[in-house]
DNA sequence: CAAATACATGAATTCATGTTCATGTATTAC
DNA sequence: GTAATACATGAACATGAATTCATGTATTTG
């Protein structure tokens, strides 16, 4: 019998939980596979697909951005959000590919 | 200009998210890892792996239980927990690939 | 410079989650 | 049947997350 031992160190684990944390709500799954279709998009663009409210829209991008998950960027009046690594879609492909999801 | 619009309907993003969340810790991260590499395993098993209360590990592994990602058999004294749908391993995966994370 | 547009922030509220501790139940061993 | 082992449960507490509402800031436009 092997000895049987977590084989993600105890860092990583809490960073990848802190990270799914957020990744796992309804608005921010949606934001996430928005963001896979259209590379960067303003608050105003994702707020009109959503039909969400602009300060709850905001405070969802503020704690993704927090996370590293989104980043911006100004131009004029707009701010772009996009991914800061596009492979974090992957895990809607997991979901897309799990049966208990 | 396409539409632009989320590819996952709003049942299964709620499902997707409730389930996430419960992924979403530490512990129960550890739990998956131990199942992939176990097939089942008994509380004591991985509360000797994991070293915490036997009362929060049942806390967690009851958690898991209602979602549905883990279920149990019991075998005398001992129940023994397993993953009901192995390919959920694949966020692991996820959490060492992507850099985010 | 005043108004409008686009977005952010912070406090307040509500609700959900994590953890501990004490106790309960099922099964086996003596 | 009593004790020990293995696990579950529930209440209590602490913490954190989601949402709303009111207000603030940056940028552009007239």
């Amino acid at each position: 019998m092997s000895t049987l031992k977590v084989r993600v160190d105890k860092k990583k684990l809490e960073r990848a939980a802190y990270i799914l944390k957020c990744v796992a709500h309804p608005v921010r799954i949606s934001i996430i596979d928005l963001l896979e279709q259209r590379e960067r998009l303003t608050v105003s663009e994702i707020q009109q697909v959503l039909e969400i409210e602009q300060s709850l829209l905001s405070h969802h991008l503020t704690n993704m951005r927090d996370k590293g998950i989104v980043d911006t960027q100004r131009e004029g009046k707009r701010v772009y959000y996009f991914l800061t690594d596009t492979t974090i879609t992957s895990i809607i492909s997991c979901i897309n590919g799990c049966r208990v999801f």
